[in-house]
DNA sequence: ACTTGGTCTGTAACGTGGTG
DNA sequence: CACCACGTTACAGACCAAGT
């Protein structure tokens, strides 16, 4: 007699060990992980349950209550290839419902790494209802249906299809799986195919190692990497720009826009910061931006890609992928004296990075909301020392910053005055200071009204963000440090 | 499998302060 | 100066919603 059919037998239920055998319920490591969804497909009595549940509890160790596995979660990859489990058998979405009221509210949702689809293979083949649904989502494109809504759309239109409008749609998901079949055989025979499954292989051993040794020391002691050497693109950059620009670490230099080139108007001079360096992109072609400036609902900007984003020889892929976007300005801002306003600019190669970067702006309007609230408040207070004549008592004598300002000799415009009194790394004045500015500057080149001035959006955050970013976007090259006091750090950063 | 766009996690790559 | 431990950030991309 096998271990189950005894376990059966002690607890009276020799009855349903045929139903649990023929569901593959052949192992105790299998009723183990059973589920409440489970005994209703076996027709297991709730007395019956409560029996195997407390049969469960003193194998586990556990209480009662918590002797049943719960239902895996669909999105839980991870705990499913934990329990040796395919991604097929995961739950249906009305069990899903059924249990939301039973179940834990909430777990933290767990991310697992995917290893990279196979490019070279052949693409999956869609099925009937993919195909028809593409065709209706392709219809509702103009409708504004929430994405739930399409769905449920679809599906109904699906549902009331005849069998003859079904018929097409069928053909073609036959079609396609044929198609698939005859591709991937053709597929399995390549070079392709047998790198793609021994990087498959290794991608599966690694997770399982640190999986391993995650288990054994869940708090891994971290080493600090070794500082990676940038490949020197602030440097390239900078010899792009230089003829125009100021770009020096050692000679600190108030920030100025340049535009000469373009016959544009002197741009109001910032000063009062101990700004390092500022470069500003001087040479747009003027052709390519009147053609711009014609239709600025969405426009691809080639010409301010090619010179103001910059055209690093690795990211060429970029070229053609820079699109601008108005977004209009509801409340008034606080600078009002600035034409500096909103508009965001998209650099993708893929569309997950198209995305990325729209939740970038996301982020950074509220940035710079935020900045605005700040801004307004600072305000308030420069406006009262001016009165007064004297440094506000608010402003703390430890910070850097404030020591900067109040060996300024300059008549400090309120921008400045404020950004400087008001910031903290890492969102450092300077970098504040100098995205403005090439707003300022990509406004001016693109001949751009005052609510469309470009926004750029790519370089704030920190200076370890702006340095990712100059390995493929020059604007970077405006990024400064302005923490004068920080000369060493400076070093590392060439 | 597919659709869109928002949300949120995992992680690399730093910065910072402390210590030897 | 190197190293460590910890904090922070940006980034990539996983997940989610509904439907078959």
């Amino acid at each position: 007699m096998t271990e189950l059919a005894e376990i059966f037998d002690e607890l009276d239920l020799a009855h349903y060990l045929d139903r649990f055998l023929e569901q593959g319920f052949d192992t105790c490591d299998t009723i183990l992980d059973i589920t409440e969804a489970d005994f209703d497909v076996l027709g297991v009595k709730l007395g019956h349950r409560r029996k195997l549940q407390r049969k469960i509890a003193t194998t586990r160790g556990m209480s009662h209550n918590q002797a049943l596995a719960l239902p895996k979660r669909r999105s839980n990859v991870l705990d499913n290839k934990l329990l040796g489990e395919s991604k097929g058998v995961t739950a249906s979405r009305s069990s899903d419902k059924d249990r939301s009221s039973s179940i834990q509210p909430s777990r933290k949702r767990k991310y697992t790494k995917h290893p990279k689809p196979d490019p070279n293979a052949p693409a999956q083949p869609r099925s009937a209802y993919v195909i028809f649904s593409n065709k209706v989502r392709e219809d509702l494109k103009g409708e504004s249906l929430s994405f739930t809504e399409i769905a449920k759309l679809v599906g109904e239109k699906w549902q009331n299809l005849t069998p003859g409008e079904r018929k097409p749609y069928e053909q073609q998901g036959f079609a396609a799986k044929e198609t698939f079949r005859d591709e991937l055989a053709g597929y399995k025979m390549t070079k392709c195919f047998n790198t793609y499954a021994e990087y498959l292989q290794e991608f599966h051993a690694k997770q399982l190692h640190t999986q391993e040794s995650n288990r054994e020391s869940p708090k891994k002691t971290y080493k600090a990497p070794k500082l990676q050497n940038i490949p020197s693109a602030i440097s390239i950059k900078t010899a792009k720009f230089s003829s125009t620009s100021s770009l020096s670490h050692e000679a600190p230099s108030d920030v100025q826009v340049q535009g000469s080139s373009l016959g544009l108007k002197p741009e109001p001079r910032f000063s009062g910061e101990p700004v390092k360096q500022t470069a500003l992109p001087s040479a747009v072609t003027p052709s390519t931006q009147d053609k711009e400036t014609t239709d600025r609902s969405s426009t691809t900007l080639i010409g301010y890609y090619d010179t103001v984003i910059g055209a690093n020889p690795q990211t060429l892929a970029w070229r053609d992928c820079a699109r601008s976007t108005d977004i209009p300005v509801q409340n008034p801002r606080p600078w009002k004296g600035q034409r500096v306003t909103y508009c965001k600019v998209k650099l993708f190669r893929i569309h997950g990075a198209e995305r990325k970067l729209s939740n970038d702006v996301a982020h950074m309007k509220k940035s710079m909301d935020k900045l605005e609230r700040q801004l307004a408040v600072g305000m308030k207070d420069f406006e009262k020392r001016k009165r007064t004549g004297s440094v506000s008592k608010s402003i703390n004598p430890s910070s850097p910053w404030n020591s900067s300002m109040r060996s300024n000799t300059h008549t400090p415009s309120p921008i400045l005055q404020l950004s400087l009194r008001i910031h903290q790394p890492p969102l450092y004045p300077s970098a504040i200071l100098a995205i403005l500015l090439h707003a300022f500057t990509a406004q001016q080149l693109l001949n751009l009204p005052t609510r469309n001035t470009i926004l750029l959006c790519l370089a704030i955050g920190s200076a370890a963000g702006a340095r990712r970013w100059a390995g493929s976007v020059s604007l970077v090259v405006g990024w400064t440090d302005a923490r004068a006091d920080r000369p060493a750090k400076m070093k590392r950063w060439r």
